[in-house]
DNA sequence: GATGAATGAGGGTTCATTCAT
DNA sequence: CATGAATGAACCCTCATTCAT
């Protein structure tokens, strides 16, 4: 992990992998076949880390827009708190789709409580996916790569929920509310 | 650009490149110093092209909501009609992100004029953008990679208009209005 | 003997072996202290069940053009049952040329016999072993690799027979007697 | 070539071709796309420049059965003259057998002009062309290897002869005639 | 006697880049 | 201005072999 957040998915080097791990190439290829294997390894590990992050970041919440809106700014603190493993994670949404696929799903179902509960109004679920995605994937980059003033974190969340539908006075609430403890 | 557009940025090589030229290597390091530069002036390029195209797309509708609309529906009506090209342009928005730092002027102009207009209304700017963007980009992507439903462009559309505060029946109708002709 | 039937003796690794064998690489090195010494073992092992099938195969029959032939024709018949064997065999025969010399003991005993017994008529005993072994050899790896028509083993047989001096009749009639089974 | 009939095919690298041709690894593959292309091509070489030898050999002499002689008796001297190119030639047979069949195509026309020419007699012509092929290529081997006496080489072609049908008296006369010069 | 874990030494291959012509 | 020819520096991967447990 430490070798590929450093120098990219692309850039990183076996040996470099080796080196970092205080082993030669060839006790990698004991563990990991091929490089390509090692990579998709590694973003099982970070969805799986990431999901189960996120799973335990919504455990008692009841409110489907508080779900929403605390799952967004958990990725965006992440993104403030450690960029390189940020950019790591979005090289990988990138070559790996399916990791994004996978972790997709828990706004997917945050989305369909919402409606619902009659908290979001949207006519097209597929386009509030794009839109949920697509905002929390570029926001976070921008937030990784120190782009973004303070407060922004908050402001995207709760476009993302006006876009969904919720009162614009409400969504402003909502995205006050503190973030829950990390377990 | 039919190379790195068939092969990818990163997988493209300066003898991929000077044999579609029906040139030898050398000769491209006639011209570009460096194969970062041959990248670097081919985003250019593409970015040239692109905002012309949607300069021209915008050329005389007062209407910013209707100019907003039409910039992103072009957009993916691209991703649909050259998905190749599409994935080019993604790959270059990651590894040149001053080529889509310059596309987002064209938005960016027409959010702020739909402001003027009170047409919409947004709190924070930066959000708005990032939304707009985020969502734009991810939707491109996932047309160009056929991932997506007929009618998706517009649905697509319509929420990013209603998540900058276009009412929900305008936005609808709006994103309906056809395109203008490519001249 | 699997392994190197299916891989051949340069492309067989011990891991491969060993994986075949159901230990780890490590056993196999309590065993033979290395890879060449593996291939040696092997190779004595192959001769040695060949040389008793050889010897079963004559034990009785006194006619020196007879053994001959059966000799010969047994071989052929094996290239034909068991191909990859026989071509593992070959290779063998390249890389342990002592192995060779150790199987054509039978061969030159019979031959001989046949001197003694005024059934052969050669002008050069090592020429003669040449021709039987050369053409022995050449004729298992065609008919191994399926490039002969049926028939072609007992053409063959009678071929030499005839080169080592024995009439034309008696040699086609020789190698139309049955193979003794193989007990 | 001088690197592979020094260290044989199969152990022979690259780095050790290139350096032999002073020359590094890159450049040998500006030439030869892949190891494999290299030692094809090198076979090909081989095989023509063969080829070409036996034609001169034989340019202008009618008798099917001295041709058939002085072909062997060639290969014969052949070995006896550079023992590490005919290694070579031998293994290049194994690992390329359509080199073998290649140049095969010459004793096969003088084994069918002998049969029009009543000089030889033989039943089967493919039995025939195996045992002249299997022959030689044992005995090259042999005589390669420094395993052979002198003479042997005309004990062999007599013998070839003599299983061609052509009675003994003249087979060992024919063997007898000076080789041509190599023009 | 078997093994898990590691490795040294190399092998084939790629590619951006250079430079004299 | 184009090129032919060459290369340095890596890279991914393999495999026979070792050794403490």
């Amino acid at each position: 992990m430490q070798v590929f957040t450093q120098r990219g998915i692309a850039a990183a080097t076996m040996q470099e992998v080796a080196q970092a791990a205080g082993v030669t190439t060839a006790t990698l290829y004991n563990y990991f076949g091929t490089r390509d294997e090692l990579v998709q390894r590694l973003a099982v590990a970070l969805a799986q880390t990431l999901c189960k992050a996120i799973a335990d970041s919504h455990a008692q919440l009841p409110d489907a827009a508080e779900r929403m809106a605390i799952g967004q700014r958990r990725y965006y603190w992440l993104a403030a708190e450690s960029p390189a493993w940020t950019l790591l994670l979005l090289e990988v949404f990138s070559a790996a789709p399916d990791v994004l696929a996978q972790i997709e799903q828990y706004p997917l179902a945050d989305l369909r409580a919402g409606i619902r509960q009659k908290k979001f109004k949207v006519p097209d679920e597929a386009a509030a996916m794009d839109a949920i995605t697509g905002t929390c994937v570029h926001t976070m980059r921008r937030i990784a790569l120190g782009h973004a003033a303070p407060g922004h974190a908050e402001a995207s969340a709760a476009l993302v929920l006006r876009a969904l539908g919720v009162p614009p006075g409400q969504a402003d609430e909502v995205v006050r509310r503190p973030l829950p403890p990390l377990e």
